[in-house]
DNA sequence: CGCTAAAATACAATCGATTGTATTTTAAAT
DNA sequence: ATTTAAAATACAATCGATTGTATTTTAGCG
């Protein structure tokens, strides 16, 4: 129950003015002379008063909050995006709405509901592995509510992106196990629904085919990319006999995964095999041998997706034509491939 | 721009009838016929009407929200204990808002402000390493929003509280390094005015008066237990040359700190020094040796501190008395502390 | 001092939904 | 067919702040 319920019409009862008033001295509007402007300030304070943004945001019909919504916060990439994004957002005024999708697609669409509901101002969003179809996504165009994505993102046309070089992250890694004396590279790749993952995946065929080594089906396998799916990785490959001295996994996660596994089978990384992952979340830095892999500047994809969302959001008429911006990605080297 | 802006209004205009009619229907009311609830559910659709919950939580002087505050969401212990409350929360149909302070007393300051102001009904907070004063609180108390603690709370009467026993983890952890034989056990501390560390620090020098260990006050050292901390102590220790052989820090990402510096050092772990950590972070598990650790339940954490809430937010006049729950937590013995 | 333009403030509608009360409709009972 | 209770729906106020317009106050000027 709210105890303190003050209003703006309780300041104004108390010092004899109108609500209008007292709204406009604390929203600073050059109508108020300064006199009563602090007059009033003095009585909030006094009375405690705190303004209901419900009811502010209802008659402005605008919330000045963004929501960002991510397969999940403990994710280092993530975060890091994530608190890009807030600082951009609160230089501007804005505030941010954090939800995670937990990857499940059910959880992506209430999110979106939930969202929509609280007429946030803008969305920014990467995908769960089970979004493929895009659905609902549609009540926030219905919404007039404009959309980033960002990491992973939908292949539809005039959606607005902020991305990394997927297919260049793929072919680097691929290249790098090449050039460290690979000839057997195998691929850990995600859902085939996500275009993330189709991209490096053509990275790495196209890595292959420039160093005329054969692109073999049988060395290519999808799951979700988590760490138990990556020992499970490698326990098949071991299992199947096929012959490999490296791979390349399209996240850190699954690496680490099938290192464990690997390692504890008594397979020397990196000299039996060598290892590239995808990502650099910080436990890349920590297992031994450090991982290497792929770095995405996850901070600052937060504040240029951001910066993209707010410019759409202040065309009142949504005439900004909608645009993917591609950032740069890096291979780090570590030990895991220091053949 | 709002393009679709349909409102119950708008549907009832459609279909010749009152908006509270509409109103009644969409909530399911027993006051409306089935006939005419199909009717206006189907309308609704055909209209791609979409409810308004700043309008209707306005009205109804209730959010069916509640806010999460962390330190900050990558931590993996704080991500859990959100995904407790956010799974608790959703069956009981709350809405969660996910804050992190970044362990800055102005942003903690600030997210409190935004909470009130956008009503919700309750928040379940882990406060800052900045946190020493608890001014900014009395919002909360002030807007009668129930209010509950978890993990690192504050020394003040009449909260609620949902902690693990931190005196015995402590304890625990310090009794186990002299079980494994360490006679001179160093202890990483975080900032004084948190209760948690304070209470660890308290178990550590009661297991050490408990086998008659001289406890020194040099053998203490406070940070902020960052991994960089973990080093610079380790690197402290090194050139202090102080006489010790194991380690109980209060959080594991200062003893991978110290334990990546001592190994780069030439300091065997566990055999030169044992080390043991605190709230057994993924990491713990990677890094080699595995980091013998004291185990919070995170994710059960999250639920029973929103359970707690919950029954505060549904006592409509705060009657309810405040409570302090301690979970049990346990020490997960890895290689770092095998001598 | 009276007049007028500008400044300050008051009035009243509004944002979109909810809800207590009043009214109408329906159906059952006589 | 008429009365009456119950069911269904309509009316109107309300949540708390904002904002366009109307009114009052102030101050400047002749």
């Amino acid at each position: 129950m709210d105890i303190n319920k003050v209003t703006i019409h309780d300041i104004a009862k108390a010092l004899g003015i109108d609500s209008s008033t007292v709204s406009r001295a604390l929203n600073n509007s050059s109508r108020v002379t300064k006199k009563t402007k602090d007059k009033i300030i003095k009585k909030a304070e006094e009375l405690g008063y705190q303004r209901n943004l419900l009811a502010s945001n209802l008659r402005k019909r605008v919330t000045n909050t963004i929501g960002v919504v991510v397969p999940r916060i403990s994710r280092h990439f993530f975060s890091s995006v994530i608190q890009g994004v807030e600082e951009t957002a609160y230089k501007a005024g804005y505030n941010v709405l954090i939800c995670q999708s937990l990857e499940q697609l059910e959880r992506e669409k209430q999110i979106i509901e939930t969202l929509v509901a609280n007429r946030v101002d803008g969305v920014l969003i990467s995908i769960s592995m089970e979004t493929m179809d895009y659905n609902h996504m549609e009540s926030l165009k219905n919404g007039g509510i404009p959309l980033v994505f960002f990491d992973r993102h939908c292949n539809i046309p005039d959606t607005n992106n902020v991305l990394i070089d997927d297919f260049k992250g793929g072919f680097d890694a691929t290249q790098h196990l090449i050039n460290r004396g690979c000839k057997n590279v195998v691929h850990f790749s995600g859902p085939q629904e996500l275009e993330i993952y189709k991209n490096r995946f053509k990275g790495y065929k196209a890595a292959l085919k420039k160093n005329y080594l054969p692109y073999k089906k049988e060395y290519v396998i999808s799951s979700k990319l988590m760490e138990n799916d990556g020992s499970e990785n490698a326990k098949k490959l071991l299992e199947s006999h096929l012959d490999f001295d490296g791979i390349f996994s399209a996240n850190d996660v699954a690496a680490i995964g099938a290192m464990k596994y690997l390692t504890n089978q008594g397979v020397k990384i990196p000299d039996d095999v060598a290892i590239v992952g995808f990502s650099n979340e910080p436990i890349s830095t920590v297992i031994n041998p450090a991982l290497t892999t792929i770095n995405q500047p996850g901070f600052e994809m937060g504040k240029i997706a951001t910066d993209l969302l707010l410019k759409h959001i202040k065309k009142e008429n949504g005439l900004l034509k909608p645009q993917t911006i591609i950032m740069d990605s890096n291979l780090i080297e570590r030990q895991s491939s220091k053949k």
